[in-house]
RNA sequence: GCGUGGUUAGCUCAUUGGUAGAGCGCUAGGCUCAGGACCUAGAAGUAGUGGGUUCAACUCCCGCACCACGCUCCA
């Protein structure tokens, strides 16, 4: 055993921890609390991957460094176990989601205990356990016992919420609407994405370029019953306390893109003739997610102020509107094109934009600051979920409306006069320069006045600058600014689309006002006429809530159902006795092919009698997501059955101090959760508004780096070279030919490096392309930790993860890296142990010795450098210093134990099993009594400290520069002051013999860095 | 198309505007019957590219190229 031996180590020493529960956090300690989450797992059957050890490693190792700084430390660990996977398999099988779900939990528990990481088991939560999605089943009521006060700016319960006069006044139905119609979990007809394949529903958010996330299945959409969260009510707060969480930049920005605020205004635009009808009813709540119907088209713009500019309206093709004002000579065309666009998918809709389509709709609305009709087109570039499904066209200046009108002709009107800059980058400018200059005579006034000799030398567009500007050329001579100017509002077809801010132009009484100010001014008439009014808009859309699946958390909720058996939409919560509500046994798992639930094939458990009354169990389940929003507040008191978590203990623990996981969250998980939790505070259920205080993403590990080498088809010898090439990683084809070619996989031993790329050693002339690749079982670079556990030991591979790069960013694997820190690792151990003794013994040349003066800075600038790594988590570089350190002390015939066990310390929180095993060779604890897990573990020995006085050396190297340039080291004393230093480097003989014959003019002394002369 | 981050030794990465470094890998020698491991020594750099600021630029500013990620008709 006298080798070093993770074999046998590791699993020693983690059943030493488990049955010492070493890392058992207590809720009472007096130590100041940390909380160190990791993002927990969803349990795969696929296994652990190698990307999720890395942000556990992280986490694991500031943990166990924590608790050695005198922390109180929480680490805990648990399961997203809801999810389609495990009910695909068994629609597939039969077996029952919870047998597969327990199964790949416990595969999951293995290999993160075989890990080592320093877990508090007892917090262990799976969120689809009864006991846990209880409480899930409970936050779903009190959404649903919620609605948001906009005047106070947060949630309160819904018997706070005032109801109005006319409302009551229509009786208790009315009423209960009206509630309903304000709850934050309510529900609605909505289209929704339908996933025949996956026969469920899915998120907006799940649907990539109109494919599910998942499996990349088609999405069609169509109209049914939802649960949705009312989540644009706290876009406000979601955005505006993103300033209250340490998060990097980049994951603000997304969640700021994702929520989308824009501020501007809604107008009402009236139709204009006999085309509409007159009676308007009220819209149901259901209705009310929709387009307002009236006899007005309502649109919503962030550019009110170029309200004189419209000169045309679109609506989406969905817009309900669009069937009542279409004139019957326009039906047929009008129905062919939302024919069109039905059938077109969203990727479509998008990647066929590139010319933009649309119909005119044979009705017309009136401007309504100047009562001018314009014409109402429907076309695809208008979306009907964002904003009201309609807007206003304003083609001078904004780019879509601009393509939209040259495209079908419509007339173009500039109302903003963009800056001189702006002119300035425009054809038009360069046109008149020319003019003016006029080298080639091409301008000249008696040659356009004869229009035989210019049609083939000006382009109609210079013709026409030219023609407009000799004419104003009277009045502006060659002031190219001016002339730009009146072109611009006259002739305003010669421009590009000017989108900025600018001066108000072709507007009336607002004339010459700046962007900002004529917003406020017309928002404030439009407000005063009852035409519009001051509006936000965000892109986020209310949070579709429900899944037409199995095995999801059950909806707490009763549907009522008249004696035929018929919906009364009346919606009765269950009590918190009731819960938790689990789910019925079925025979077969399989989708309806329908958008209705397998929950519905449980008769027994959906028909319910209360009180007399017969009830149907809602049958949707919730989405994944939901166990996943709050299960960090479970850790806190995992087994509470009269709480989802003691009051106190909340207050103890929140916020989370570090949160870390995949970037693949930086949206949808943190946001729901964000969401979730600020409900949660309104109504006094946990202290502080956010819940995460700081969030770290770990990069991506990719697979080892593929060397490939292209040539053609069945010619072995026809390579081509990879600058040729176009390749996505799977298919290469020839750039010049557009032949496809073969490829050749290389090994590292056929290529070098040449320049900067890669070429074949035999040929190299050839260059070839090196890329790393995501892990995919389909290309075969999968990784499994189990396997390099089996070879190197878990030390190895959490300390290889960690050195292979910053935790953040995205890097490939090599194997050659892990052997190099397993050779690492088993340097520290020869450091103390003799190999050729039969039981564990340290070497001769350990002993009770001081170090050495060199030794001992090193070992302090190690402290140093490691503990300032670990706080700014960059333990890449820290391991880099330990093994800087190993190779120092490698070198030395007597190695003193104080600097081993130091060492031992610093590498304990990246390699705990083998640090556990030389602390205990080295003599372990000095006095021995911990207060857990005993003397014989190192979890809870005081960091090492240094002194930053022996960090300094006597004499240090001075660089000596000539005109910045290096021309000489000087060895000084360290403390020497800057004169000193001054004269020391100009007097050095190398030095002056390159100061011959120049004049000194400067000289830049920088203490302790060097010396700059600077000669004539 | 827009945004963010990046480009330093073969690889992965360090480098408060002040002497370009580390680890791994590589090469040679030692040890070994040999290989591996181990020990010793060594080579390896126009810091993507082009400008600017400065006594001095890998570092600050601007342009370009390439890579990664995100957003993408959001009115």
């Amino acid at each position: 055993m006298p080798t070093y031996n993770p074999k046998v180590i590791e699993p020693r020493w983690q059943r030493f921890w488990d049955e010492h529960k070493t890392f058992r956090t207590p809720d009472d300690s007096p130590k100041p609390k940390l909380y160190i989450l990791d993002m927990f797992p969803y349990p795969s059957g696929a296994g652990l991957h190698v990307g999720h050890p890395e942000g556990y490693t992280a986490t694991d190792i500031l943990a166990r460094y924590r608790r050695m700084k005198g922390w109180n430390v929480l680490h805990p660990m648990g399961w997203d176990a809801f999810g389609l996977p495990a009910e695909q398999y068994a629609i597939q099988t039969g077996t029952h989601p919870r047998v597969t779900t327990q199964k790949n939990i416990a595969t999951f528990r293995r290999q993160i205990k075989m890990l080592g990481f320093s877990y508090d088991w007892d917090r262990e939560v799976d969120t689809t356990d009864p006991g846990y999605f209880k409480w899930t089943q409970w936050i779903f009521l009190e959404l649903y016992d919620t609605w948001f006060d906009h005047e106070a700016g947060r949630g309160r319960p819904i018997a706070e919420l005032p109801i109005p006069a006319d409302v009551q006044a229509q009786g208790a139905a009315a009423v209960r609407a009206y509630v309903d119609g304000k709850r934050l979990a309510y529900q609605a007809l909505v289209p929704v994405n339908w996933c025949p394949e996956l026969g469920t529903v899915l998120a907006n958010e799940e649907v990539i370029d109109g494919k599910s996330e998942r499996g990349g299945h088609p999405v069609v959409r169509m109209p049914l019953r939802q649960w949705l969260l009312r989540i644009t009510d706290y876009a406000e707060r979601l955005l505006a306390d993103l300033d209250l969480v340490q998060w990097p930049d980049a994951i603000k920005k997304m969640q700021r893109d994702w929520i989308g605020r824009s501020e501007g205004a809604e107008v009402d635009f009236p139709l204009a003739g006999d085309n509409v009808p007159s009676h308007d009813r009220q819209p149901t709540a259901i209705e009310d997610q929709r387009p307002k119907i009236g006899n007005h088209i309502r649109v919503f713009t962030t550019r009110p102020d170029t309200l004189f500019g419209a000169t045309y309206m679109v609506l989406a093709p969905e817009h309900p509107l669009v069937d009542r004002i279409t004139t019957p000579g326009q039906r047929q065309a009008v129905e062919a094109y939302k024919a069109e666009t039905a059938r077109k998918s969203d990727l479509e809709r998008t990647e066929l934009a590139k010319t933009k389509t649309g119909v005119f709709t044979g009705a017309y609305a009136l401007n309504p600051v100047n009562d001018e009709p314009i014409p109402i087109w429907i076309a695809d570039y208008v979306l009907v979920s964002y904003g009201t499904g309609a807007i206003m066209a304003v083609p001078a200046h904004d780019e879509r409306d601009f393509e939209f009108a040259q495209e079908f002709r419509l007339p173009i009107r500039p109302v903003v006069r963009p800056p001189q800059a702006w002119f300035r980058t425009t054809k038009v400018y360069n046109v008149l320069a020319r003019m003016w200059e006029d080298k080639d005579q091409r301008f000249d006034a008696d040659r356009l006045a004869n229009p035989g000799s210019t049609v083939e030398t000006l382009s109609n567009f210079e013709l026409a600058v030219v023609s407009f500007a000799s004419r104003m050329s009277e009045r502006f001579g060659r002031n190219s600014d001016k002339i730009a100017e009146q072109l611009y509002e006259h002739r305003v077809e010669l421009f590009e689309c000017f989108a900025d801010e600018g001066a108000a132009i072709n507007s009336g009484p607002f004339d010459g006002l700046a962007t900002a100010e004529f917003k406020r001014q017309i928002t404030a008439w439009l407000a005063e006429q009852g035409r519009g009014q001051r509006k936000v808009n965000y892109k986020l859309r209310d949070w579709l809530f429900s899944r037409q699946r199995y095995w999801g958390e059950p909806f707490p909720i009763l549907h009522e159902v008249d004696a035929a058996g018929q919906p009364t939409g009346a919606v009765v919560p269950l009590t918190v006795a009731e819960l938790p509500l689990t789910l019925p046994e079925l025979e077969d798992y399989q989708p309806s092919g329908k958008p209705e639930p397998p929950l519905g094939k449980a008769r027994d458990w959906v028909e319910v009698t209360r009180g007399g009354k017969r009830y149907l169990r809602e049958t949707n389940t919730m989405p994944q997501w939901a166990g996943s929003c709050w299960y960090y507040l479970r850790y806190l008191d995992p087994r509470n059955d009269q709480a989802f978590a003691d009051p106190a203990r909340l207050r103890r623990w929140l916020p989370v101090d570090l949160y870390v996981g995949g970037a693949e969250h930086a949206v949808l998980h943190l946001l729901y959760a964000r969401f979730w939790h600020k409900a949660l505070y309104d109504r006094g259920h946990v202290p502080g508004p956010e819940p995460f205080l700081r969030l770290v993403n770990q990069g991506m590990i990719l697979g080892e780096t593929e060397y490939t080498a292209f040539r053609k088809a069945n010619q072995p010898l026809a390579w081509v070279s990879a600058g040729e090439v176009d390749f996505d990683g799977d298919v290469a084809v020839h750039k010049k030919s557009g032949a496809k070619l073969e490829l050749v996989k290389l090994n590292e031993d056929q290529i070098e490096k040449k320049g900067d790329s890669f070429v074949l050693k035999d040929q190299p002339s050839l260059r070839i392309d090196a890329r790393a690749y995501k892990m995919s079982k389909a290309r075969g670079n999968v990784i499994n930790p189990d396997d390099v556990v089996e070879d190197y030991g878990a030390d190895s591979l959490r300390l290889y993860e960690m050195f292979m790069g910053p935790l953040e960013a995205t890097k490939p694997w090599s194997l050659s890296g892990v052997e190099g820190v397993y050779r690492f690792l088993n340097r520290v151990w020869r450091l103390a142990v003799d190999e050729r003794a039969e039981r564990l013994t340290l070497l001769d040349s350990v002993q009770d010795v001081e170090p050495d003066k060199e030794t001992l800075r090193l070992v302090h600038r190690t402290i140093q450098r490691v503990t300032d790594d670990l706080e700014a988590m960059a333990f890449n570089t820290a391991i880099s210093a330990m093994m800087e350190l190993t190779n120092h002390l490698t070198r030395q015939t007597v190695r003193p134990r104080s600097a081993l066990r130091t060492l031992v310390l610093l590498l304990s929180p990246f390699a705990p099993h083998l640090a556990e095993e030389l602390w205990r060779a080295l003599g372990g604890h000095a006095q021995g009594g911990h207060a857990q897990g005993g003397q014989e573990t190192l979890a809870y020995e005081p960091w090492p400290a240094y002194d930053p006085a022996l960090l300094k050396t006597d004499t240090v190297d001075i660089a000596v520069q000539i005109n910045g340039k290096l021309r000489g080291v000087v060895t000084v004393p360290a403390d020497i002051d800057a004169a000193g230093l001054e004269k020391l480097a100009l007097s050095d003989d190398k030095i002056r013999g390159q100061l011959v014959g120049k004049t000194v003019k400067k000289v830049i002394v920088v203490p302790g860095k060097l010396v700059n002369i600077v000669v004539g």
